[in-house]
DNA sequence: TCCGAATGATACGGTAGCGAAACAATCGTT
DNA sequence: AACGATTGTTTCGCTACCGTATCATTCGGA
């Protein structure tokens, strides 16, 4: 993959983003959905806070967005309850892979 | 190219972008850039407005915000001065070419 | 039991985005 | 010259995000 195909692999894939009506997330909410889903469990704030490289509070307010979406759900961890462990839902699962069929499809119509 | 491998590779660059320090654009934002340098010229910010499916004045606060960060200058058409002509930067070149670079990396480091 | 450490949430002031509507400048035509 | 159409900008009220600092809860060891 050339330098040229991977920008316009994104530039297609950001214009079907911004014209489909689906949830208008941030780089890093969409950082965090997509750790959240690809990478093994369990995700906790801090985790991700330090994966991402930000403060805490961006990471409970994302939780907030994505799961006022229905994106994701936050549940106590019952053997250490500081903790709050992040889980997916559906309708996350849902949003993830329409993302990644539209970054295939785009990818297959890529100009040589 | 699987749905899979789209996703990780979305979800390392995304990652990656979140972790430099550049400049943090909006999926609408990157649209518009990524338009202005893929797609020939002339760019108007009534083309780019009904491109992206959304109203002017986002078109003119995008190039605001981009415009003070450098990716991207205005000029008058002399020829029809109702019109702007959105034209490219150093500056927004070198920052694509640098997107172009991260996203081929982790198209090149993904697991089969 | 008590106290420091750790985790996540909240408060605060500031910035930036949004859509809808109104505005200013310019053009083309009459 | 005058008028309507077109283009881009601005204004308005609103929502959401940011980092810093602080708070509440919980844990674990002295």
């Amino acid at each position: 993959m050339t330098a040229s195909q991977a920008l316009h692999l994104w530039h297609n894939t950001a214009l079907k983003l911004v014209h489909s009506d689906g949830p208008d997330l941030t780089l890093r909410q969409m950082s965090i959905l997509l750790h959240i889903y690809l990478v093994p469990p369990p995700h906790t704030v801090r985790g991700l806070a330090a994966v991402l490289g930000v403060t805490k509070p961006v990471i409970t307010r994302a939780l907030d967005s994505m799961g006022s979406l229905g994106l994701v759900r936050r549940t106590r961890d019952e053997r250490d309850r500081r903790n709050v462990i992040i889980q997916r839902t559906v309708d996350g699962a849902l949003f993830l892979e329409n993302l990644g069929d539209i970054v295939v499809e785009e990818a297959r119509g890529l100009p040589l």
